[in-house]
RNA sequence: GGAGAGGUGGCCGAGUGGUCUAAGGCGCAGCACUGGAAAUGCUGUGUAGGGCAACUUACCGAGGGUUCGAAUCCCUCCCUCUCCGCCA
């Protein structure tokens, strides 16, 4: 959530900022009218409880002097009173609620360092890294046939137990997921605590990231006991320290989690959906970090930094690119989109966002922290994908790809991997 | 799933309808005492909203209700613990 005072105090360029993302300015004027409505209420609210209060309190000092008459006549004031409160608190309800769904329904102030745009054509590629189109002259063959080829995948199998868009890994298919998720995990364990979450999670969790109310459709809901499968493990872990108050020198805090993420991928269905480019279910290693604004900057270059690391000793070539502003997620304030490049399909994969989402996320979830001067205030988050790795993967299979089909692994991934490279053994094709 | 007990400030803990503006203790901070410290004494010590000063309102797991008045009584839900059952 947006600082509604900050709304107030500074309309011009905060509607400013918003319009950027395609919030329009008589939205957020008729939410002015809303607070200044309440403002009002709220006063007239405090003043009838002050007056039942203290009559309340003087109704039990005339019972104890038996003063019977004088307290009946007190009472039936205070329950004339006590019914105008009722109405003023009824109405004042409907507004808070108004309020509460518009201000929950605004996206983030997008970051002043954020480059202005209005959809993904608009977005920076800050670099690119071992990227060089001559190396990819002859054909290279996607991530699915080679999957087929050796048994890496069963789709088929995936599709007849559960649906389209989910997959069995399989043989040494399976193993490298297993091997990517260690890798995110270890080359990372020295600077962030490892979690493992539950997947399921209530509806204020999904609230606090931002996921709901407004993208309701994208969760898989479980109605029976009204949990919500998570999207990404930085749903429980924004929520870890949910109303409680950190102190000022236990910051950053920084975590890792590995978990498996559930996506409905509404109205996604076909788009760009062949081999593992989209998955509703997919494995993924992810960091978080619960910072000061101060340290906001920084810690998020570091952490830009981390997921860099691990595609450079994967030795895949990737690019970073700095999302416009009209390419923002709903939550974000800054976005460093990596995407790896992937021969076989042609196309440059998406395998990490890395996100300052500044206080919108500690405000809806009720984050904070103590300042210097030991007052609580809401602390900043950061979050970056430590591996997707269906995308990984179906690089890693594409890049490494020789002319026989077998497929050389990276280095870093030879010992857990048991060899050097997959496929070329007839025995683990799929039958 | 069944039976029972419980949830009060940073922590422990008293409080079963009316100065609860929540006792007391621990912790923490400041001051005094001291050569310095310990011990001791005094003072202070939550969060949020409104005025931004005095003041005022709300918050005793959450939400609703009864009442002139609720931490206290009633209802629903959440969580924790104990025992039983089932189970990887």
């Amino acid at each position: 959530m947006i600082d509604l005072r900050l709304l107030e105090k500074d309309f011009p360029a905060v509607s400013a900022q918003l319009s950027l993302r395609g919030v329009p300015r008589d939205q957020l004027e008729r939410l002015v009218g809303l607070l200044d409505q309440r403002r009002r209420q709220v006063g007239e609210r405090d003043d009838l409880r002050a007056y039942i209060n203290s009559a309340s309190k003087a109704i039990g000092q005339l019972m104890a002097a038996k003063q019977l008459v004088e307290a009946d006549t007190k009472k039936q004031e205070v329950k004339d009173k006590k019914e105008a409160l009722l109405h003023l608190e009824d109405t004042l309800r409907t507004l808070e609620e108004q309020i509460h769904q518009q201000h929950l329904e605004l996206p983030n102030l997008p970051a002043p360092e954020a480059p202005r745009g209005t959809s993904e054509q608009d977005n920076v590629i800050l670099r690119t890294h071992g990227y060089d189109p001559a190396n990819y002259t002859q054909p290279y063959r996607p991530h699915w046939e080679l999957a087929e080829q050796w048994g890496l995948l069963d789709l088929p199998r995936a599709a007849k137990t559960t649906g389209a868009m989910f997959t069995f890994y399989r043989g040494q298919g399976a193993k490298l997921i297993r091997a990517l998720v260690h890798l995110g995990l270890s080359l990372n364990s020295e600077r962030y605590t490892e979690l493992i979450p539950p997947h399921f999670v209530r509806t204020e969790t999904l609230t606090a990231t931002g996921q709901l109310p407004k993208f309701a459709e994208d969760a898989y809901h479980l109605p029976a006991d009204d949990l919500w499968a998570i999207p990404t493990a930085e749903v429980p872990l924004t929520s870890y320290y949910r109303d409680e108050i950190l102190e000022f020198d236990q910051m950053p805090q920084c975590f890792m989690a590995y978990s498996v993420c559930f996506r409905r991928e509404a109205g996604s269905a076909g788009k760009d959906t062949r081999g593992l480019q989209r998955l509703h279910e997919f494995h993924k290693v992810e960091l978080l970090k619960f910072v000061r604004p101060e340290q906001a900057l920084d810690e998020h270059q570091a952490m830009l930094g981390d997921v860099e690391r691990m595609l450079q000793v994967l030795g895949l070539p990737y690019r970073v690119l700095d999302l416009c502003t009209g390419d923002l997620g709903n939550s974000a304030a800054r976005t460093f989109d990596l995407e790896v490049y992937a021969p076989g399909v042609g196309r440059w994969l998406e395998v990490s966002s890395v996100s300052h989402f500044s206080d919108y996320q500690c405000r809806r979830g009720n984050v904070r922290y103590r300042d210097s001067q030991g007052k609580p205030q809401f602390a900043h988050t950061l979050n970056g994908s430590g591996l997707a790795t269906p995308r990984i993967w179906a690089a890693l299979i594409e890049q490494g790809q020789q002319p026989d089909g077998t497929i050389l692994l990276p280095e870093i991934l030879h010992e857990f991997m048991g060899t050097n490279r997959m496929g070329g053994d007839e025995s683990c094709r799929r039958f």
